[in-house]
DNA sequence: TATAAAAACGATCATACGTTCGTTTCCTGA
DNA sequence: TCAGGAAACGAACGTATGATCGTTTTTATA
């Protein structure tokens, strides 16, 4: 056998795409082996190679995606919105939403920075730091218009997006809490924690 | 060669536990070999199997640690405090001191909690939920007393737990922000946004 | 001081992994 | 319609891994 019928290149793709988001957000990267992948996708282990260069490039490509549209969508959700108040709101509900939606993407970004080769690492350490920038420039803002009082702004940010980025490691649309429920919840916790 | 002059048992064995932490904590579980975890004791990978019975096991073993030191810790941390304000106020400052001091143990608590064999898995996670009920607790007594007021109080226990835990991801004592300074911007987001 | 256990060596095993490659089949556009 | 690229197969390569084992040396006990 060879090429078999129907095959395309790009469709082929995004399911390898698609099958190494389930893979690696439920086994880990190293954890994931190509013949895994492969099975998962319907194919030989070698014919992955007509659509990556190698595993590396793959795990770069699936973080690197999702920080991109990361930024397009939060540029989109803050758009026109200026009050830092309301701004904040924005930020939130938009994180959780987005955080929701793509929560292997999202894990996959942070559990699996650390297989990353360090210059790959270091472009996704960049375009993180750029969004960690939009959250602090929100309450630095804040701050100086003396709507928010918080402690340091830098230990601040981080501390309100790993409570937002929590959810990706428990939170699933089966459960108890409907997703409404769960924005209001940390909406509080936030808006509360900040206040002057 | 052989044995080596002074060399003993639970030296050895405390070494592989350190050497292990510091592998798993910078590469993760998949990525450390035997061989270099030997490298760093400075042992033959054979030599390895004196001390312990399998890679999985010594995975275990350390979050198992882990896991029972936090549960004596926070005890000793919330003995004979009953005042829901004041217990949360000692919780934050508990927790956000030990993921400090033992950050690696708690960053491998959690990243490595997949590459835990399922009946090990659930073991950590059964612990994992104790800790958690305990902040739950708190919260819900704090709520029933009406000192507090949180939207759901399950989410906000995972939420408050996901933003101080956290720092083990990015806080290094040597960094701009002394651990004092940490502990009130956090106690300041946690307790304001519980408030009533 | 004799002896068994402890702790190390060093060689080795079977397996699994990422990747390469020659070949075959299918699809597309000139 | 047919030529060439695209997409798959399947076998293979070299390496690294977790683990085992017989042997040797040191330590501790009786």
């Amino acid at each position: 056998m060879a090429r078999t019928a129907g095959s395309s290149g790009p469709k082929t793709l995004a399911a390898i795409h698609e099958a190494g988001l389930q893979l690696i957000y439920a086994k880990g990267y190293d954890a994931m082996s190509l013949r895994d992948l492969a099975a998962k996708v319907g194919l030989q282990p070698g014919s992955l190679y007509n659509h990556i260069t190698t595993k590396q490039e793959l795990l770069f490509d699936l973080i690197h995606n999702h920080m991109i549209a990361l930024h397009e969508r939060i540029g989109e959700a803050l758009a026109g919105i200026s009050e830092p108040h309301t701004r904040l709101e924005a930020f939130v509900a938009f994180h959780l939403t987005y955080h929701i939606e793509r929560k292997r993407e999202v894990f996959i970004g942070s559990a699996e920075l650390r297989s990353l080769e360090p210059k790959n690492r270091k472009r996704i350490i960049k375009l993180r730091r750029d969004y960690e920038d939009i959250l602090a420039g929100i309450l630095e803002r804040g701050v100086a218009a003396k709507k928010f009082k918080v402690g340091d702004v830098r230990v601040s940010t981080y501390a309100i997006l790993a409570m937002l980025t929590g959810i990706c490691t428990w939170y699933t649309p089966k459960g108890r809490i409907d997703q409404d429920a769960l924005i209001k919840t940390h909406m509080r916790l936030v808006m509360q924690g900040v206040e002057g």
